[in-house]
DNA sequence: GGCATACTGTGAATGTATTCACAGCGTGAT
DNA sequence: ATCACGCTGTGAATACATTCACAGTATGCC
């Protein structure tokens, strides 16, 4: 079963939103509820739950926990998968502030940076490891998904290291455009890109927001 | 002239790349060249190129200085334009030294927090104000964008008040989905969202990366 | 029990983005 | 001066995503 990228997003904020009335006692929910929230159609809604295949009932709507727990099933078939993080500057710090603040399903297993002053700190509750270390905690953890918060100057050679030690999955924060094989899947986060951008939309007449990532 | 979301994105990372070209000397570029760094088809920049106007010819290909220069023109048609940031956390922190660091063309001009500690500091070189200070400066300023990094539940109080007062567009870094008017356009980057995603296609023989923001 | 209601599930229609494929042309080689 | 080459510009084709619109149905009400 293939699911498009787009509607995978959307399923990810359905499941947050979720998540949130499930734990306020909230026990069923209508597609239009749902889309209210997240800023889309219910007709889209209904679509995507048809991709994932959750079914509802008319006139009950959906089970906000079925659903849960269907969504789970589908995006995270296999048990808690680490992620690390590579590049533990300002910006790499915040993130993981960030993160030790949530009991995410992808805990951040370990931090990598250049400087081998930082070498064996905690920060923020995540040891951090020298560049060195890379290949041996990657096999050791068999983790596949990284974060990389490195400068753009340094951010393809250390894509070419963790592709090479099997890393499937990354998460660009650096200003520039990565050459990676084909079954390795990068979303970027582009901060000056996107500023630009809605420096350009922010003067047109704009259509409601529904791009995301 | 309406020129689509991805063209905005794409052509934004173009100028970047030709910037760099054009400052190491290099007069002209082909599509396919401009396409391979990028990661996109050479069909697609000839596609973008002609949505934005700008006519290259055969044989030579298009002019490095005249294409940055139709782009400026396309995305940027007045002078600099101001941005403020709100919420001087780590996250926001880190951003403002991250601007800092960039001769950008879209300056922060200030930054907001509830925090009437971090009033009248400078957070690396950026005159930090209270909150309460949100509109007097906006208007004095005429600022039509901002930079929304405060926790996910400020984030629609601050958002309402920054439509209020005159904001166009927003980039939202906090985790929520946020309730603006049609005419403000928001660009959401949501991290967790973007890590579960790759968590998502890092399992799958992904497609090659092509999505960002 | 029967009926009206308001929802879901989904084929079909529409809208949007990307890619194909080729005519036309300026250039450099001969 | 002519020719062959390899590029651009773009209509047409394709692929992808969203929305429409309605049949089917479980529920609660009378």
């Amino acid at each position: 079963m293939k699911i498009p990228d787009r509607t995978v997003e959307r399923v990810i904020l359905y499941r947050r939103r979720l998540r949130t009335l499930h734990a306020a006692g909230q026990v069923r929910i209508y597609s239009h509820e749902l889309a209210g929230v997240e800023g889309v159609t219910p007709a889209q809604v209904r679509r995507d739950l048809m991709t994932i295949g959750y079914t509802g009932s008319p006139a009950k709507g959906y089970e906000v926990a079925g659903l849960i727990a269907k969504i789970d099933e589908t995006l995270n078939p296999h048990q808690d998968e680490g992620v690390v993080l590579v590049g533990v500057g300002r910006l790499g710090k915040a993130f993981l502030a960030y993160f030790a603040g949530q009991a995410n399903h992808l805990p951040v297993v370990a931090a990598f940076d250049v400087d081998p002053e930082k070498a064996g700190r905690l920060v923020h509750g995540c040891r951090c490891h020298g560049l060195d270390e890379l290949e041996t905690v990657l096999a050791e953890r068999s983790v596949r998904v990284a974060f990389l918060t490195v400068p753009g100057d340094a951010a393809q050679e250390v894509a070419d290291r963790l592709v090479r030690a099997g890393i499937r999955g990354l998460v660009n924060l650096a200003p520039i455009r990565l050459r990676v094989p084909p079954e390795v899947y990068v979303e970027y986060l582009d901060i000056t890109v996107s500023l630009e951008k809605v420096a350009f939309f922010a003067r047109r007449d704009a259509r409601a927001a529904a791009r995301s990532s």
